[in-house]
DNA sequence: CCCTAGCTAGCCAAATTTGACTACTGACCG
DNA sequence: CGGTCAGTAGTCAAATTTGGCTAGCTAGGG
């Protein structure tokens, strides 16, 4: 799956109450029609199709304070703050090698209490070595390697992204080992939505840090 | 994008004439089930659409020799050509994180001339630095560092990838300018499709290496 | 005062992707 | 000889994604 649940889940989540184009404003905010699938028309199905699904309340509101169709606000319900959790804690822990699902996790790892974040990142460095032994063992048959030709490289490209994967996870589970960022029920949380009216910084137009082509 | 199209047109071209099901095994052949999004229904659906656009040419063929609906096979024309080779330069350049569309363009790289593949593998190690220096001069403002909080890891990890990304492909750079795999124009090319009939080594049900959750 | 540009907010058709489903054949089992 | 299991070949509806479009306001220039 994509990233985009999560982060329509969060965003509705971090501000009790929003309307489609405040959420549309966060992900950008959080740069992530950059590096996932967030776009209008995405964000805005995710949000019509988790309402009919009972994971947000639809209210009907007035017409938009500022142009444009009458607009509708977005409350998250229960069963949508419970696959807010599981969404988070799967991305987290998952090796699917799609990096916009374990970014998104990252930007809500903290809703999450210290040690059940370090109990999944440690799941994600098991899972992401698994893997890595499956396919080695699967790809370097009897006759030994280099029978394989250029089609090795698919392998080689695998395997090393794997590993430096786990490394990499490796080192953040190190910094929050050592006390790094502020989890759940450890006080006042990081806040990284904009308020009503506030100007976005991050608008479009600045370098692209998605794809570079 | 996605993988499918180079993925599908490539499997077309190998053969000659291929019908679906062919394609398809050559790409369960190739493990690509497990690391792109090429399931019977995208296969389908991307040779009707190329066949529609003149990339492919339909031949209508009677019932097929065991079971199942009449098919139809396929050909590469001279558009499918210009399309593979134009799609294959490009996901070999493009640093678009999505090991997919790298994994697949590996497979059919040596399609290439060997001077060419090499400079197209410079451009992408070009195109990943230029992009690790957009996104940590963008993410890095005054205040310094650290002012980000847990945010902060996200662009740790988007740069430790590019690094991990450009570290991989400096090397195979070195293995293909060290004389490595067979280029076009320089002999028989490495074959990798299933003859009509041939037992699929590879069938579904061997250790999953695509997603590991 | 009119016109255009730009922002706000969201919708829509077309393309694609997913996951399940159909229908037909041949082989093997008892 | 009937049943069922595996393989062949492909279709289909539903969900999602893409990329662009609409329409209401407001500020500012001329």
């Amino acid at each position: 799956m994509s990233a985009i649940r999560l982060l329509v889940l969060g965003a509705v989540r971090q501000h009790g109450r929003a309307h489609g184009y405040q959420v549309r404003n966060d992900l950008e905010y959080w740069g992530a029609h950059e590096w996932s699938n967030a776009k209008p028309g995405s964000i805005y199905h995710a949000l019509k199709q988790m309402a009919k699904q009972g994971l947000l309340l639809a209210h009907e509101i007035a017409p938009s304070t500022a142009g444009g169709p009458p607009r509708v606000e977005y409350e998250i319900t229960e069963k949508g703050t419970e696959e807010y959790f599981t969404l988070l804690r799967e991305y987290l822990t998952a090796y699917d090698q799609r990096p916009d699902v374990l970014t998104a996790a990252l930007g809500f790892m903290v809703d999450l209490e210290r040690a059940e974040a370090l109990e999944l990142l440690q799941e994600r460095v098991r899972g992401i070595e698994g893997w890595r032994k499956a396919v080695t063992e699967y790809y370097t048959p009897e006759d030994g390697p280099g029978r394989l030709g250029h089609i090795g490289e698919i392998m080689n490209f695998w395997v090393d992204s794997a590993d430096s994967g786990a490394r990499w996870t490796r080192g953040l589970i190190e910094r929050i080992r050592g006390g790094a960022y502020t989890f759940a029920g450890e006080g006042e949380p990081f806040v990284g939505v904009l308020e009503e009216g506030q100007e976005n910084p991050y608008a479009t137009g600045r370098p692209h840090w998605g794809d570079a082509h």
